[in-house]
DNA sequence: CTGTTAGCGCTTTCAC
DNA sequence: GTGAAAGCGCTAACAG
């Protein structure tokens, strides 16, 4: 049942060396040869043992992807997208759930626990301390982040200063001036830099246009569809209400947009929404969005590990930024003053 | 940097036995030897090489994780908590996403290629084809499937009739007769239980009414919102469409629900619709659903192959069947002929 | 309680 | 073009 390379190289009539060469397509071996052992391969189902190929190369043909929150949209989407090209160059994906310092329930996160036991490794949305991201660096693996540019590592991902300032110039230019902000919450690591971009992407077009925010536009929406919910009551809840919000993410303007109609508004009427993603909900319910090009960014992080362990220089600085488009439906709509 | 295990021993003026002994937590090691030992191996930095140990104990510590469409809600959400409770005893989870058979853009599974990869396996809701099937068994790894009864090994899983039963008796209830059913798509390997089952006990709840559907009362749904979308057009588009809809998963539900809000129509007065997982999105848009314990699910899997990998019997016959729960919410009303 | 000694199954020089 | 042999780093008897 499970055969070995001795096996095949008895059977074959020849050494394991050759038997090793031949499957692996080296050069030196005479194709008289390397038939006659694919052939017996297959007849005795051989298939190379991972771990003795592990020890003896040092390779492990394995890439750790790190993620939060595996069971959000944006990063089921990127886990997908890499586990796919992963696979298609025959790489096993590691996948390493970290949680929020404060989760108790699982173990922190220990790098060093990644030695030898993948080749690569690939990190989501950077909600790493900075003790882990040292103890990352120390491992000396090519390493590529999603989500935010890291300095001596390589990334992929999308302006998010720029995301947040089309967004809002968008707002802007449809005549809003009372624009809030929902956003992730402050106290949460995975704040890193996509919520603190973001944000900062608004507050700039929000300045430049000489509008200074008032400190209540500005709600935390955890990046969940209840979070936005909440947060859309929290503003409508106010004196004086803005007149649209810009969502950091989809899910959160899919909750806030349910709030308004929950609360008999409409949407653009009373609010205009704008968030970022481009999910399949976003487009269902009509909503306005900047969309990213989420699997892309997987495919494109899968893409640099590999190529970096290729390489000759295993660590080759690339930062991808990929273009984010302003997809209006019909969730934004002229402001009070214009209309 | 990499320190191996020689350098312990030699470090700690023990042999590499006694290291390997101390650091695992075997009996017969002075606590004295023990301190010293792991004192030297964090000095050091030391961590056991997987490949190595691997190698030595035929024990991979890692546990294939087969899904399609990890990012659906369903699949991302035991994939999340399956890592969890995989990583918490120390075991790798191996991400396999495997598509379609009709995807070409992936190359096809061949469970052959796991043989010596991982300790067992875990398939989420069997999309496999029989071939693939027979290698998985033949792999003689301890398996259990998610979502399904797979006879001959382990499984965790809804009773996907019963949910069926359950919520289209909760329609007949209210006093409906024109009860669609939405599931997947015919043609799709995906349909190997869950929308098969869930269609059979609609069937069976609507007959033992009394009533015979129509054959335009099933339309597909893809397992998507705008699968379900397209679905609610479909049936509003009838000469004579349902009162109700009962929709195999709660995506599809909200889907549909959007479709008949576009068109002007109101839910529950003009058409009842009622799904299936209890999402985040179906509590937002007031669905009721049929909920299941998903991440449940997963936990108790992952603890599955686990025990079976500590049990003496390795492939313990182990079926669970988890409990599904009515939740009532303002998607379903009375039907017609009781208002 | 601890050390010695074989391997685990494959890859990889180095000869031939 | 092919084979022999020496590891890769750890674990698992078997002695002591």
């Amino acid at each position: 049942m499970n055969a070995r390379i001795q096996d095949v190289a008895r059977e074959a009539g020849v050494s394991t060396a050759t038997v090793s060469r031949a499957l692996r397509g080296l050069p030196n071996v005479s194709e008289q040869t390397r038939r006659t052992v694919s052939q017996v391969a297959s007849e005795l189902g051989y298939v190379v043992s991972r771990s003795a190929s592990r020890l003896a190369t040092g390779r492990t043909l394995a890439i750790a992807v790190i993620a939060p929150y595996v069971e959000r949209w944006f990063y089921a989407q990127l886990v997908s997208a890499i586990e796919g090209e992963l696979r298609q160059s025959g790489f096993d994906a590691l996948l390493i759930g970290i949680a929020e310092p404060e989760d108790t329930d699982r173990d922190p996160f220990d790098p060093a626990t990644l030695r030898g036991r993948v080749d690569g490794v690939v990190v989501l949305t950077v909600p790493l301390t900075g003790a882990e991201l040292d103890g990352l660096r120390s491992l000396g693996l090519p390493t590529v982040f999603v989500g935010a540019a890291v300095s001596g590592s390589m990334s992929v991902r999308i302006d998010d200063v720029a995301v947040a300032r089309v967004a809002t110039e968008h707002l802007l230019q449809l005549g809003h001036r009372r624009i809030a902000y929902v956003g992730g919450d402050p106290r949460q690591r995975i704040n890193f830099t996509a919520p603190v971009d973001r944000r900062a992407g608004w507050l700039a077009a929000l300045r430049e246009a000489g509008i200074e925010p008032d400190p209540s536009w500005e709600v935390p929406g955890q990046f969940t569809a209840t979070g936005g919910f909440a947060a859309g009551n929290t503003l409508l809840d106010l004196p004086e209400p803005p007149t649209a919000v810009f969502c950091a993410s989809d899910d959160m303007a899919s909750g806030l947009l349910l709030a308004v109609r929950g609360r008999g508004l409409k949407v653009p009427e009373d609010l205009s929404i704008l968030g970022v993603d481009g999910t399949e909900m976003a487009q269902l319910l009509d909503l306005s969005t900047v969309a990213q090009p989420v699997r892309k960014q997987g495919e494109i992080a899968a893409r640099m590990v590999l190529q970096a362990l290729r390489g000759e220089q295993r660590h080759r600085l690339e930062h991808a930024v990929l273009p984010v488009v302003l997809v209006e439906r019909g969730s934004t709509a002229a402001g009070p003053f214009v209309r």
